[in-house]
DNA sequence: GTCTATAACCTGATAGAC
DNA sequence: GTCTATCAGGTTATAGAC
């Protein structure tokens, strides 16, 4: 109640953030320009060319504390030594999806921003590690076959993630509405590993 | 060979297209200027206006094409009464992969622009009027209950189109590399109907 | 149809007062 | 730390010569 907690500069700071992540979420890279931003978060750009040195820093800074937010969430998950492959697509659809039920558009605009290669911190993520020598990568060799298991695992990322990449369309198209999407969203919570434990049988071929 | 066949303007406007889509595609709306454009095809500015009135006309023009081309593929697909549901599911994953080998970036990028809401251009293409009434969700429906016939759908799509999406990911993280994503994709056109059947199979709950 | 020249404006970044 | 004022350069679009 009657002391700050060393937010000296953070309320400036996090306005600017906040305000950043919707506009480039919104606009993309190019077309968001730091006077929006700055506008937005009530300040004006000197400041927030003091506070982040540029347009680019910025940019880096809110969206890889974003996708850090979600990496830490799943990371846990992929090392964890004492659950079964099964648990572990349970909790692995659990988390990613209330996370994009929480920021649906945030993958749509990281990948697309990737591909242009407007940064390169994947890098910084030790993504790729973290999958291969993960200890879930074993259990899903051990399931399928070193050939098939990048592929299954693709499998599952692919019926988590595009339906949430998709959602516009679903939506303009009038296929679905968002109520009815995020119903849908929840029910895949639950059927996304009974598909996906159906594909483990038929692989055995 | 003595005749131009009709393609007074096309010359130069195909030019334009061309390097449009490219730049587009790169870089993204916003990151792209009509100056690189008119630049990179050879052109100036005041060309490029004459003939497509503005950079958001020239856009929704370039990409409009390249969407029409792939629904001009599926629909015949969608609406055949003479084919099994099977065999329409190995037909679209063939023409949808064939399709996407030739231009990966495409569907990354177009689900980003219409997020954006840089252009409403869905509605032009009558996308769910398409599947909706299509003989195709006849079948599914018949094959899934009415209710599970949509996330069906959804899981159909998103195996085929999300590893293109992350493409720039797998690649960037060494989980794999160009000529091994490539040989993924073919026999993921083989595997995908594998993988459908088996769904519909655990889908009789 | 094609191109040069230019209008009118927006961009990211910074210098300097407070 | 914060803001005004400004710079140098890039932006779309168009007017007008040929």
């Amino acid at each position: 109640m009657e002391k700050k907690l060393k937010e000296d500069s953070t309320s400036s700071t996090a306005k600017i953030k906040q305000a950043a992540h919707k506009l480039f979420l919104q606009n993309g890279y190019g077309s968001t320009s730091i006077r929006e931003i700055a506008e937005s978060a009530g300040t004006n750009i000197a400041l927030l060319n003091y506070h982040f040195g540029s347009k680019q820093n910025l940019f880096e800074v809110v969206i890889l504390e974003k996708i850090q937010m979600l990496l830490g969430r799943l990371a846990p998950i992929f090392s964890d030594e004492h659950t079964s492959l099964d648990q572990k697509i349970v909790a692995m659809v659990d988390t990613y999806i209330d996370f994009l039920l929480e920021d649906p558009d945030l993958l749509t605009f990281v990948l697309n921003e990737i591909r242009k290669n407007n940064f390169e911190f994947i890098a910084k993520t030790r993504l790729g590690e973290m999958v291969h020598q993960s200890y879930f990568m074993k259990q899903l060799k051990a399931a399928t076959g070193a050939a098939n298991s990048l592929q299954l695992l693709i499998n599952i990322v692919s019926m988590m993630v595009y339906p949430f990449m998709a959602r516009p369309v679903l939506i303009q198209t009038g296929l679905t509405d968002q109520d009815e999407f995020h119903q849908m969203m929840l029910e895949r919570k639950k059927m996304i590993p009974v598909w996906v434990r159906s594909m483990l049988k038929s692989d055995v071929s």
